[in-house]
DNA sequence: GTCAAGATATAGCTTAGGCTATAATTCGTG
DNA sequence: CACGAATTATAGCCTAAGCTATATCTTGAC
């Protein structure tokens, strides 16, 4: 059983400022996703075509042009018709920190006795909102077990 | 450091299923939140009026209206117009399972040297990704240090 | 009891992210 | 080297979630 410690109410202004944040958050989740699997493929294959993008993000073939227009837009991904889309810089470094904090994050769970499977499903989306601050006490954590 | 370890791919479908999970689970977070917070208020204050729903979410009155009638709308909440809002029973269940989970993340994130106010900012967003075997073991993590 | 202020609802707009159906392009095979 | 199959783009639709502006209802002060 869970004692029932009252908690002292936060102030509206501060919790609004929590939901905000997590929204954000949110909102760049997909992106991240799209470009650390863009980056696999592009691994994995040399380039990352469209159709792949797709079954791999589990959306129709549609979706995933819309979204590599989207990452286009914000300077992460580049493309020309009926081409592979391959990442700028800047979304080859994004992936590169995405990916190392996938791991770190699967690592943790498991470290706190969630199995891998687990780890891997509830860390796809546990990950994004992974601050920078929590992401470094993880690796301590994980450093000095 | 972290070793380079080259990771096994993991089969397509196997990958978009969890982005697929990952999707499912984002579009109740928000009702989650709502239904947590709109306990609170009943609480502290015997209702929870539109206005105040607003501010605590940091989102404009209309917007609360909108996801009030979506509450009500999947049996979470019932209302009269321009009258309070109250939860029914299954919100009332949902509000306490969300606040519990909500607690024991926030707890294992500084169980493993979050500090507290990250831990509540980041636990936000990611408590609503912990899978209930996850819970599960961060509990135990928790009862057995 | 009236009515002005405050709270809530409604209208109408935007963007993101899904979808299906179909058009346009590329490419391998014969 | 043509053409059919595969791939990609486009058109057009939907829902959720946000916003501002405005209409409507409630309520407390006089
Ligand atoms: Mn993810
Ligand atoms: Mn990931
Ligand atoms: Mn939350
Ligand atoms: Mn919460």
């Amino acid at each position: 059983m869970t004692e029932d410690i009252p908690q002292a109410p936060i102030p509206a202004r501060e919790q609004a400022d929590r939901f905000l944040r997590a929204r954000e958050v949110q909102s760049v989740a997909l992106l991240e996703d799209y470009v650390e699997m863009i980056g696999d493929l592009i691994a994995e294959m040399g380039e990352a075509r469209v159709a792949d993008i797709a079954e791999r993000m589990g959306v129709a073939q549609p979706t995933a042009t819309k979204a590599v227009a989207r990452l286009k837009r914000e300077g992460l991904a580049i493309s020309r018709p009926y081409r592979g889309v391959f990442l700028t810089d800047a979304g080859g470094t994004l992936a590169e920190k995405v990916r190392a904090r996938h791991r770190t994050v699967v690592a943790l769970l498991m470290a706190v006795g969630v199995p891998e499977e687990t780890a891997e499903l509830d860390a796809e989306g546990i990950e994004h909102h992974v601050s920078d601050q929590t992401l470094q006490a993880f690796e301590s954590f994980l450093a000095g077990r």
